[in-house]
DNA sequence: AAGCGTTGCATGGCGGTTCA
DNA sequence: TGAACCGCCATGCAACGCTT
């Protein structure tokens, strides 16, 4: 059912994308409704969430939670939840879980290979996926000059440059930014490939005496990874402080087991807190979230809440490695059909990638 | 032969140190 | 100051031997 006078919405769809939408019946009575009317005019796929202009408060945006809100000529937002984009995409679904068990009744949460999915609010240093050609940095202005003049030299006199300690200083820097962007503790196969992609951009790099002519520079970036982990670790980098044996020395008889580093295809491993929230609030969130799972047809706003919560719940399991049945009493709503559809979604589509891994490097050898 | 536990080796992370 | 290195410790895996 709709109100029958004829409606048009300012729809803001992204940055520089903004269109009409003309309602010929009105505005729909149901917000439901009204989220078809959009996806299906503007061809969104998956979830979306509305917010609305409110004119009483200087114009800013609130959260859309009746259609009684929209006057005609409104402006409405459209927030696209993605809760399973695909593979390689900055919000890419690949944290998780392995569910192990000690006992029946008293299995555990530990990182590994249960996927949950990431909130598109949450802040992630972890933002893309290894890419397939890593893209090697921007060095400084001065370091770039000495590359080129020295990829000139290979070329007409295939001489090799010699790195002053301030030139490698600069590029191991950047490159260990670069691969920090993708993994924070990248494997030797990640070390190989960034040392090859250097000394094809930067042929005149080139080390004679190693076997594939980057030996060393793939040494080099190891340590300096390591010394890059250290450094963000006393700047208090979350993802790397959580490994720290002096801090776990607190809690752990053993600091030094259990290293909680992402497994593979992992890439929201442990998300920063969404902007401007605490644990506090986002426990507040999840004390609600107790009360909306009793409510029926309450999807859209448990949806909601799972996603902003997710950072909190990825660090709680994490750090504290619950058990299934406490992090079941804390967390019902991850259990609901909709949520365990989602994450076995993210599954398939991890497990049919490893497969097409596996097949390319089974064929490398045909 | 299958299953299981033990052992040894390779690899890798952390914290600290050395050295240019 | 930062690259390079060291020692310690943990994990993963394959090989091996023992038991059933």
């Amino acid at each position: 059912m709709a109100r029958l006078k004829p409606a048009r919405l300012k729809v803001i769809l992204g940055e520089n994308n903004t269109e009409k939408l003309t309602l010929p019946n009105g505005i729909p009575e149901s917000l439901d409704e009204l989220h078809s009317k959009i996806k299906t005019v503007f061809g969104i796929e998956g979830n979306i969430r509305l917010q609305y202009m409110d004119r009483d408060f200087d114009n800013e945006f609130f959260n859309l939670n009746s259609t009684s809100e929209l006057q005609d000529l409104g402006t409405i937002k459209v927030i696209q939840e993605q809760t399973n984009p695909p593979l390689n995409t900055a919000n890419e679904t690949t944290s998780s879980h392995l569910v192990s068990f000690d006992s029946d009744d008293n299995a555990s949460l530990t990182s590994a290979d249960t996927v949950i999915i990431s909130s598109p609010e949450s802040v992630s240093s972890r933002t893309q996926q290894w890419p397939e050609d890593f893209p090697v940095p921007k060095f400084s202005y001065d370091t770039e000059l000495q590359l080129e003049k020295g990829n000139l030299e290979y070329h007409t006199s295939n001489k090799m440059l010699t790195v002053s300690s301030r030139v490698k200083s600069d590029i191991l820097n950047r490159l260990a930014e670069q691969i920090y962007k993708y993994k924070a503790y990248p494997e030797d196969i990640h070390f190989c490939i960034v040392s090859e992609a250097l000394i094809k951009k930067y042929p005149c790099l080139r080390e004679p005496g190693s076997f594939n002519g980057c030996y060393g520079w793939k040494q080099r970036l190891k340590y300096k990874m390591g010394n890059y982990r250290t450094q963000l670790k006393l700047q208090g980098c979350p993802e790397l402080s959580v490994n720290s044996l002096k801090s776990k020395a607190v809690t752990d008889a053993f600091p030094a087991k259990k290293v909680k580093r992402p497994k593979r295809a992992e890439a929201n491993f442990y998300p920063s807190l969404p902007t401007g929230e605490t644990l506090e609030s986002l426990e507040k969130e999840r004390l609600e979230l107790l009360t909306e799972v009793r409510i029926r047809r309450n999807e859209r706003v448990i949806t909601g809440k799972m996603a902003h919560t997710f950072a909190y719940r990825r660090q709680e399991v994490v750090n504290q490695e619950p058990s299934i049945k406490d992090f079941k009493d804390r967390w019902p709503a991850l259990f609901q059909q909709k949520e365990v559809i989602i994450k076995l979604k993210s599954i398939y589509v991890c497990f049919v990638y490893y497969m097409m891994c596996v097949v390319c490097f089974f064929f490398s050898f045909i």
